[in-house]
DNA sequence: GTCTATAATCGGATAGAC
DNA sequence: GTCTATCCGATTATAGAC
């Protein structure tokens, strides 16, 4: 791996672990077993190397969470492949915790691919729903914006309670029972009733 | 207000705008007005102080939510009251914010205000949630423990949306989802059926 | 109780040798 | 490209005067 590579994958761990506040370029440096001159000569800065790092773990995010949005399957099955793919759930979301970084959102750049990989993901998420909505899956009263930002929400939450109990059980415990609310008439949930749009 | 009181009230100010990595000794004695040996003298140091802060936002949490969820009415709208309760939002929640703090995890003493607030507060819920399932007002599939684990996280991964977006918007459009997922047969969602359980 | 002085370490970076 | 030296302010205190 190139020096530069090493100093991104270094600061992305940190930046995971730490935040950007609580990340020094000295400890980047010892990460990635890398000298002073040298990271200063790859990147203009702490800054800089974090713009670095946060693109490539937004674009990663983007990917996996792809990976499960456009498989096959139905809205309800592919909601469910996302909110159950595997995670590495008690160190949090590496893009969703630098939302609480003070240093982060108030740069305009660094808040940036943070801001968008939320963004399109509640989109594609709301582009599912819809779709669940006009097959029937889902019930003809939900909005899909709304449940689509329930779903991402879930998530977030999730590692929320999962870091605060210390346990993974909380976020499983979080999706399975936004999965039981979403279920289209599962067990006894609802009744069958008109599946099919009448229009 | 006493001396010790403006350093606590200072010291929660900035642990909720910049957690416990980004707040130094000097930004709160500032933030508070107060000198460098008044604040050593009424606290041991910097995280004698966190805690003290720690514990009184965490049992202003806690009060407030438990206004919500022991108000009268259904399990339904106690979860409903206590979804849509006035919040910073842009703010983010002072304890949840907590949990991706390294700092703050890695000491027993910072982590168990946390832990404990939030336990109580998935706790709290747990019971409402069943409290509603037995009243049949949920779904009999309902899992008391998850569907209070969803309704926790919709509310910190909805801070989460709404900085991201920079938008209160979001964190309503995820709780709005929620409460529509929850809703006992609202606007043509399920069949009335058998509302009052059977046994 | 509050203030100022002092201090060791860290943070974030620049300069220039190699 | 990488290394060492250097810099200056911030961090997190302690000591002792008032």
């Amino acid at each position: 791996m190139s020096t530069p590579d090493r100093l991104i994958e270094a600061t992305r761990e940190l930046l995971w672990e730490r935040g950007y506040v609580g990340t020094s370029p000295k400890a980047i440096q010892q990460h990635a077993g890398v000298g002073q001159g040298s990271m200063y000569h790859h990147f203009p800065g702490k800054s800089g190397l974090a713009l670095a790092a946060i693109r490539r773990t937004a674009d990663e995010l983007r990917a996996a969470a792809d990976r499960s949005l456009d498989g096959p399957g139905t809205a309800y099955e592919r909601i469910a492949a996302y909110l159950l793919r595997e995670r590495e759930v008690l160190r949090g979301c590496p893009v969703g915790r630098l939302t609480m970084d003070p240093d982060v959102m108030a740069s305009d750049e660094l808040r940036a691919p943070v801001e968008e990989t939320i963004g399109r993901l509640r989109s594609r998420l709301t582009e599912i729903v819809r779709e669940g909505v006009d097959r029937g899956e889902f019930d003809r009263a939900v909005v899909p914006g709304e449940v689509a930002s329930t779903i991402v929400a879930t998530v977030q939450g999730g590692y929320v309670l999962a870091r605060a109990s210390g346990s993974t059980a909380a976020f499983d415990a979080g999706v399975r029972g936004l999965l039981s609310l979403l279920a289209p008439r599962g067990a006894g949930r609802c009744a069958p009733a008109d599946a099919t749009p009448s229009v």
